[in-house]
DNA sequence: ACTTTTTGGTTTACAATATAAACTATTTTA
DNA sequence: TAAAATAGTTTATATTGTAAACCAAAAAGT
């Protein structure tokens, strides 16, 4: 039977952070925006929804006078990244 | 930059749906039910809009005076599948 | 100096999606 | 022959994703 797949990480944009995420000690918002081609606000939205999860940790403070955003993937996230590729394995071995 | 992932594959159920059906020449809805562990109800519409995509064909009969809805994938459903797990597999190697 | 644009976001409203509940029709069983 | 099981479909609702609208500050133009 197939495993159920956790539906934070079954999402384009929010699967798509992680990866970049678990690549990178960190990452700030614009960065993210730009490799994951996505706009400002869906991105505010679902980073959201992952630090609420606790998968990221966000970091609000200022750089030359403008907002700076700062993500990091937490142990959790990593742990729940990994299990979901996991559990996608079943789906997508061919 | 990552690619976008054909939203019609990426649903559990779906992309559960399509990996039942890459392994076996055909497959009928029960089991299809019974294998993703799904509601015939949500089984019923994910089906139907593989269906319209091109993904899978649907074939309906009668076996022992019951109903039988018998499911194959395409080629067209076959390429999209390959493709989909082309594109995830830049957002899952670690 | 002041108005426009850009940067770096957030909030909110709407569209799309997934899912379950309710329903239909036939068949089997008690 | 009434009840329950089989094999689904249709419809309504809850959830989700996404974009549009918005906000504040800084930079750039005039």
């Amino acid at each position: 039977m197939l495993k159920d797949l956790d539906p934070l990480l079954h999402s384009q944009l929010r699967l798509g952070v992680m990866s970049l995420l678990i690549t990178v000690e960190s990452a700030d918002f614009t960065w993210l925006r730009e490799k994951t081609n996505s706009t400002a606000g869906n991105l505010s939205v679902q980073l959201d929804k992952l630090s609420e999860a606790g998968y990221i940790s966000i970091e609000k403070s200022f750089k030359a006078k403008k907002p700076l955003t700062t993500c990091r993937i937490t142990k959790k996230g990593i742990k729940s990244f990994e299990e979901y590729v996991n559990s996608l394995k079943d789906y997508i071995k061919t």
